[in-house]
RNA sequence: GUCCCCAUCGUCUAGAGGCCUAGGACACCGCCCUUUCAAGGCGGUAACGGGAGUUCGAAUCUCCUUGGGGACGCCA
């Protein structure tokens, strides 16, 4: 096979839709399978919709997404431009080529005609196609009516009673017949093209071989495929596929939640998880593993594998994902992910050390499903606990004498010569055991006094990377204040 | 309405005639681990929409039906 060349083609009316990014996800893939190109081109013929920043913020996830463009926008390549703005005087020489090869003509009807009729046809179950009013208008007279400045737009001839067919790469043979078509407008009064048009024009100019997109286009492929034959071009492969659906399976929108790439970003995702997690809505590996190395997905990526159907996408399943990859990141980059997200505590980051800091953030590795968790998590590593857990109040009061216990621990943790989670551990133990209580006796009301919670990390590690002053101060504080709220020497 | 596409646990899916008393994962439930919460380990509940056919044999093939989705623009 020649070389593969395949593309993305986004219209920059909005931010990286999911949908559009899974559709990225598998051009790309399937390019990097099979060492061939991948194409970003950008669809801006909506000159009212379409904005530069919508074009950035799409790079933007495509770059977050770790894909890369072997041709397309700050890169250019050898078949620019790929912004359809730019390519606007190859759609008219396209079409002016039809009218001259009389596959196309001019059409004079108004906007409110077309309007009327579809409206008629609809009214009598008919199927709304043009009616070819202006298909037999002479070269000489729709010349005249054009220097006399009259509107038109330019629609190719379709005749009926043909069956278009391809073979899909992903749902197998496809066929419709021409009946269901009619002369549609390849180029619009404003001298814009109609996507369909654009489409062709550009795809056949760019060499793609491989045309894999949401089954949403499977109406478009036969226009396309008839455009293409007119133009003289070989149509390339398509590959329909299935599409992303919200909860209720009807297609993604704003009402089901986030769509966006972007807001995934925010919300804390990591792309690894999000790549991973999109690459599995539709397909899936020969074998059962579902955590897979971007590379692994390159290297196993077929269409033959993609699903026929639609894949309702699943926040929680996207969570479980995205918490197996914050388990694998380690260090510095666990801190610099959350570090964002950390700036939101007030009195971050304090008087620790950086050493501190990454201790602090692993101690919450495998307890955060989403970045932005560690804020609250977090929290009180910065704070002094200003109230404490009502559960675990009523935990500690079952602590005899709760305040003698928190006092000596005080004790004892100041004469620890090492601060470390080991002899902190023992310390603990060792009030316990003098006491003749368990363990958890004085763990429990520990962790209410320095965190002010009934749950988190493990407690000695907390400790021991909250620090012994502040520590201190706050089983300190804690016993003053007496927030299980009984008399001294009753806390029984 | 017309045409097109689709149909396995609640969700993502494996399954290309016998390997299926249908496998895995998320979620859920239980147990274990344990100082809490997580994480982890073990186990459980849970699906081939329905009907005809083809075949010795059907989740897998065919047809019908039902259900869902998508497309029907001088939008992309």
């Amino acid at each position: 096979m020649s070389e593969v060349r395949v593309r993305f083609a986004p219209s920059p009316t909005g931010h990286l839709h999911v949908g559009s990014a899974r559709t990225a996800i598998f051009n790309w893939l399937f390019a990097r399978h099979h060492g061939g190109a991948f194409i970003l081109r950008i669809e801006d013929t909506d000159r009212t919709r379409s904005s530069d920043e919508y074009t950035r913020s799409i790079l933007d996830g495509m770059r977050w997404l770790g894909m890369d463009w072997d041709e397309g926008p700050e890169i250019g390549g050898g078949f620019g431009p790929y912004f359809q703005a730019q390519r606007l005087h190859l759609y008219r020489e396209a079409a002016e080529g039809l009218v001259r090869e009389r596959k196309a003509y001019r059409c004079f009807c108004t906007p409110e005609r077309l309007d009327a009729l579809r409206e008629q046809q609809q009214a009598a179950n008919l199927q709304t196609r043009y009616d070819g009013l202006c298909r037999e208008i002479s070269a000489e007279d729709a010349g005249l009516r054009v220097e006399r400045g009259e509107k038109c737009v330019i629609r190719m001839k379709v005749s009926t009673g043909e069956v278009i067919e391809w073979n899909d790469l992903c749902k197998g043979t496809i066929s419709i017949t021409t009946e269901l078509l009619d002369d549609m407008v390849l180029l619009k009064s404003d001298g814009f093209p109609m996507y369909n048009f654009a489409v062709v024009v550009d795809d056949a100019g760019m060499k793609i071989t491989h045309v894999i997109r949401g089954e949403d286009h499977i109406s478009n492929t036969p226009k396309q495929i008839l455009t293409y034959r007119a133009l003289g071009f070989e149509p390339p492969f398509f590959g329909h596929i299935p599409m992303i659906l919200g909860t209720d399976r009807s297609k993604l929108s704003k009402r089901h939640g986030a769509t966006n790439v972007i807001e995934y970003e925010k919300a804390g995702f990591l792309p690894d998880a999000f790549f991973n997690f999109l690459a599995l809505l539709g397909w899936s590996p020969p074998d059962e593993r579902e955590l897979l190395k971007r590379e692994e997905i390159v290297q196993l990526f077929s269409l033959g594998r993609v699903a026929a159907h639609g894949a309702i996408f699943d926040i929680e399943k996207l969570k479980w994902m995205n918490l197996q990859y914050i388990k694998t990141v380690t260090g510095e980059g666990l801190l610099s992910r959350c570090e964002p997200f950390l700036q939101r505590i007030p009195g971050y980051p304090g008087e620790y050390e950086r050493r501190e800091l990454l201790e602090m953030a692993s101690l919450f590795r495998e307890r955060m499903s989403t970045l932005p968790e560690i804020t609250h998590l977090a929290w009180y590593f910065f704070n002094e606990p200003d109230s404490y857990d009502e559960k675990g109040l009523k935990n500690a009061l079952k602590t005899p004498n709760l305040d003698a216990v928190m006092a000596e621990l005080a004790g004892e943790l100041e004469m620890l010569d090492t601060f470390s989670h080991e002899r902190i551990e023992k310390a603990i133990r060792t009030v316990a055991e003098r006491r003749g209580m368990g363990a958890g006796k004085v763990i429990h009301p520990a962790r209410l006094a320095v965190s002010g919670r009934s749950e988190g990390p493990g407690l000695f590690e907390m400790i021991q990377v909250l620090g012994r002053e502040r520590c201190l101060r706050r089983i300190r504080a804690f016993v003053e204040r007496r927030p299980w709220g009984q008399p001294h020497g009753h806390a029984a």
